[in-house]
Parts: C-alpha cells; sequence; structure tokens
DNA sequence: AAGTCGGGGTC
DNA sequence: GACCCAGACTT
C-alpha cells in the first residue's frame, strides 16, 4: 500500500461523518442507502432512509408493500423511479446476490450502486466510482475529462490490498464530499496535499458539464368535481406519482372537450426541475365526475403547488379541506 | 454520447 | 438566478 492510500485511510478513522448508515453490512439496508444517495444530498438522504427503514426494514417487507405504498414514502424524495425499481427489485429476488455482476443486473443498480453494495455489504474488491470519486481521482492526476471507462480502471487499479474495499471506497467518497470539494476545495487541510497533481488549478479537474434548463410551458387543470378532484396517475414524468391532468397549451381544447369543461385561468405555478424551467397556467373548472381527495395520494411538489394555488379558488366551502395550511 | 428524470441546499 | 448532488436508464 503507497503512502497517500495510507494517509486518506488514517484521515477517514478520524474523520468519517456520523451518518446512519456508516458501518452498515446488512445488504438491504446498504442498499437502501446507496439508492437514496442517488443524485440527492447526504442530508436529505438520511432523512427518508431512516424514514424508509422504518416503515419497510427488510427486503420481504417492502415486497409485500404496494408501489403506492412505497411512493408515498418517498414522496418528495424526487426521482422516483428509484423507488419504482426497488419496489420491483424487492418482489424479483428472495435475498440481495452477493456479487457485482449479479447485482447489476437488477433494476436501478447501475455500475456505481451495485459497486457500492457489492464492496460494502459484502466485501467485493471493486471500486465505486460516483460524483466524488471522480472529482477526487481527477484531481489526484491532473485529469480533465476522464471517460467512465478509464476512470472506473484507474479506480479498480487504486483498490490497496488487504483493506475493506468498502471502507476504502467510502474513504474516498468521504474526501470529496468533505474536502475535495467541487468549488474551493480545501486543500490545505487534504491528506492527500503531498500527493496531488491538480491542486495548483482544482477548478480545472474535472472540466466542468455544461447544462442548460429550458422553459416549458405547461397547462394544469383542476378539475373539481363532487367529492373532490380529478386526479390521474401520471407517466413520464412523475411517473407513478398522482396529479391533474398536466399538458402543453395547444392541448387545451381537446381536453376541455374531453371532461365537457370550460375552465378559467386561476394563476401561475413555476418549478424548477434540473433540465426544464416549467410555467405552469393553473386552470380550472367544476366538473360532473367524482374526484377525490388529492393529499391522500403521492404527489410530486409541482402537483402541491397547483393545488395550493387553485383549490382556495375553485372549492366549495369543505369539499376539499387544504391541510393544515 | 446525449437527454431524461426531482428536489433541495448553497452561493 | 446558477450549480451541484454517494446515478440509472433510454435512445
Amino acid at each position: 500500500m503507497e503512502a497517500w492510500q495510507k494517509a486518506l485511510l488514517a484521515w477517514y478513522r478520524e474523520n468519517a461523518r456520523p451518518l446512519p448508515w456508516r458501518g452498515e453490512k446488512d445488504p438491504y439496508r446498504v442498499l437502501v442507502s446507496e439508492v437514496l444517495l442517488q443524485q440527492t444530498r447526504v442530508e436529505q438522504a438520511a432523512l427518508y432512509y431512516r424514514r424508509f427503514l422504518e416503515r419497510f426494514p427488510t427486503l420481504k417487507a417492502l415486497a409485500a408493500a404496494s408501489l403506492e405504498e412505497v411512493l408515498r414514502v418517498w414522496q418528495g424524495a424526487g426521482y422516483y423511479r428509484r423507488a419504482e425499481h426497488l419496489h420491483r427489485l424487492a418482489r424479483s429476488v428472495e435475498e440481495l446476490p452477493p456479487s457485482f455482476a449479479e447485482l447489476r443486473k437488477l433494476p436501478g443498480l447501475g455500475p456505481y450502486t451495485a459497486a457500492a453494495v457489492a464492496s460494502i455489504a459484502f466485501g467485493e474488491r471493486v471500486a465505486a466510482v460516483d460524483g466524488n470519486v471522480r472529482r477526487v481521482l481527477s484531481r489526484l492526476f491532473a485529469r480533465e475529462s476522464p471517460k467512465e471507462k478509464e476512470l472506473f480502471a484507474l479506480a479498480q487499479g487504486l483498490l490497496p490490498e488487504g483493506v475493506d474495499p468498502g471502507v476504502w471506497n467510502q474513504a474516498l467518497m468521504e474526501l470529496g464530499a468533505t474536502v475535495c470539494l467541487p468549488k474551493r476545495p480545501r486543500c490545505g487541510t487534504c491528506p492527500l496535499g503531498a500527493f496531488c497533481r491538480g491542486k495548483e488549478a482544482p477548478g480545472r479537474y474535472p472540466a466542468p458539464r455544461k447544462r442548460w434548463a429550458k422553459e416549458e410551458r405547461l397547462v394544469a387543470l383542476v378539475l373539481l368535481g363532487r367529492k373532490g378532484v380529478h386526479l390521474e396517475r401520471l407517466e413520464g414524468r412523475f411517473q407513478g406519482l398522482y396529479g391533474v391532468p398536466l399538458f402543453p397549451p395547444e392541448e387545451l381544447p381537446g381536453r376541455e372537450a374531453a371532461f365537457g369543461v370550460r375552465s378559467r385561468p386561476l394563476g401561475e405555478v413555476r418549478h424548477a426541475l434540473t433540465h426544464r424551467r416549467l410555467l405552469v397556467e393553473v386552470r380550472g373548472a367544476l366538473w360532473e365526475g367524482e374526484g377525490e381527495d388529492p393529499w391522500r395520494r403521492p404527489l410530486p411538489k409541482l402537483m402541491e403547488k397547483v393545488l395550493r394555488k387553485a383549490l382556495p379558488l375553485l372549492a366549495h366551502a369543505g369539499v376539499v379541506p387544504l391541510p393544515d395550511a
């Protein structure tokens, strides 16, 4: 083992944050933590980790639940397909297979998550390369835009002998999360400062990705029936959750005709996603159908905003009360 | 290789 | 506002 590897491990032993899944070896619990951490801040993942395991403490318990129950617990965490994958996974296997290759085949487990579970829960010598590791290694070796494959090969070659690979992977990630930060990294206190080839220009490694958020105009149609609001199971975006009909403005005439209503504008809601800025015109109408209490369903944040905008303007007294708001 | 999917913290 | 986060999946 090289000096920098020892330095990193020593640093990790002293500085690892006390997270709820730290030291966890149970494969199911490791899996839940890793899936929740996909593109999600540690603090938020920790919140949902506790909530999720309290409700679904085992793979079996998860398999026994309905998808809607799972989504309700996942509500607010985003990337809802993760919850669907987890649920499908629970129903497809009795227990988690103990190898990267087998884990990789399961729904929702890409190269990172399969490697994380394999190394942390099963001790397999496989490198887990997430955004942190990509950044740490890019700086350590002064690589501006390494390809995924070479990055994985590099990380795989760096796995030290005689060290729990799960600990090693987490040490690398922890360094990226707390020291080797995207902006203003703390190179002064980094245990790898003496070994880092990129610390003179950490902003160059890796080169920032370019992304832009396009604006998208939509109409949300809030139909108030005898018993509440008309909800649909959403497809595509927010898949699996519920909400009022949401569609491009040009579809408004057809939708109104289909429901037999004429709607009136109630306001506007803005909602930012990673690659989209949604500008949603909220329209409403009284409707001949039944409808339901929307707050009993798993709703994406956008739909909460839409309903909070629309209901006070639409509701008959007491038909659909707002929840403590 | 690029586009898609959420939400929230942070500057 | 913009950027980013213990990514996966589809095309």
